[in-house]
DNA sequence: TACAAAAGTGCAATGACTACACTTTTGAAG
DNA sequence: CTTCAAAAGTGTAGTCATTGCACTTTTGTA
């Protein structure tokens, strides 16, 4: 679509070696003993610069924010005719977590994230930043007031399911027993 | 049970003064624009000492906590014949809510937390250590494994749908909505 | 009364993050 | 090709929460 001019193809370089050394200097000895001021080195910027590109120390470790909120979305919108929303819901994350399975440094993020509680929380917050859209996504398409408690909920209780799913070893049976109770609980409600 | 000596006292008593500190400035000036330094200059006290009773300036605002957990299992465990275990926690939840609304700075305490993003994670990670507990006694009630997931689910569901219904003007219906969803699912799910 | 543990203090340091004033690069207009 | 304002980058110095340390004071108890 919009092509890029050398400028942006250049700053777009920098932050991306700024997350790079981050996420190699994380990988190999932790997100606490690791310092700002080492990253920015290995990446030959400066901590001010460091800081123009990303927020804070937790945010080197999670770029792509955007593209998941619409595939989120997109996963409730453009559902197969039949299919119910929780059980959408459910083959998405599904699909996601084992899309990515195959890439080597996987395990390992996922491993650091889960042992580092500021990371755990901060990973969290950003997900559940998707709430609201995710709610809005779910009203429209069963024509309830943008606001409806119930969508609000069940976007919530999806959103939280993920996390929940993440810490289990067995995550495929764990997605199908707590999409189950979404799924019975959703479908008693709707024929209210 | 205990009687406390005169050197416990005086812990407790540093402790409260704060707490209390803490509590006037930030609602006065919010959470942000207000320092440690000022806190433990207004508790007459080293800014040290404020460190060894709290483990964090969120801290300061979030006291009773061990309570809460033994008042949450108990809601699970001895809750009337006949009763859901959803119902159990909807009527916890709601009772919780409204017993202290009386009180005069529950209103502005609540705008607080609600507006400083810090607090409100601070407390939903608060919040969530209960989430192994309640499951536990969940499992134990219904005599599943203490780490089955559709306990460890309808743990976390529940104690993020008060996340959820704090942040809504009727409180009482949204309660109603919200674990009625979690009643049907769960229900449908124990005859499975 | 004496003494060890507990409570409190002040100081200096760390580490994330910001404000500021500055230099360098670069896209685009003339 | 020159020019110039915006954008990208830098270094310095500061703020603020939090910790380690060595120290004094208080207090329960033997």
């Amino acid at each position: 679509m919009t092509e890029l001019g050398r400028r942006e193809r250049k700053k777009l370089q920098t932050r991306q070696s700024i997350a790079d050394a981050a996420l190699e200097l994380f990988l190999a000895r932790g997100f606490d003993d690791v310092g700002v001021k080492e990253i920015a080195d290995r990446a030959d910027v400066s901590v001010t610069t460091l800081f123009k590109h990303f927020p804070s120390k937790e945010s080197l470790l999670f770029d792509e924010d955007a593209e998941m909120e619409s595939a989120l979305v997109g996963a409730v919108r453009d559902r197969p005719a039949g299919q119910s929303i929780p059980q959408a819901l459910k083959d998405h994350f599904v699909r996601a977590a084992t899309g990515h399975a195959d890439h080597p440094l996987f395990g390992p993020f996922i491993r650091l994230v889960e042992d580092t509680p500021t990371l755990r929380a901060y990973q969290r917050t950003m997900w559940i930043r998707h709430e609201t859209a995710l709610a809005h996504a779910i009203a429209e398409d069963v024509g309830a007031p943008l606001d409806d408690v119930r969508c609000a909920g069940l976007a919530r209780f999806a959103l939280e399911a993920r996390d929940v799913i993440f810490g289990r070893a067995d995550r495929e049976k764990a997605a199908e027993e707590l999409f189950g109770l979404l799924e019975h609980g959703w479908a008693a409600d709707q024929k209210a």
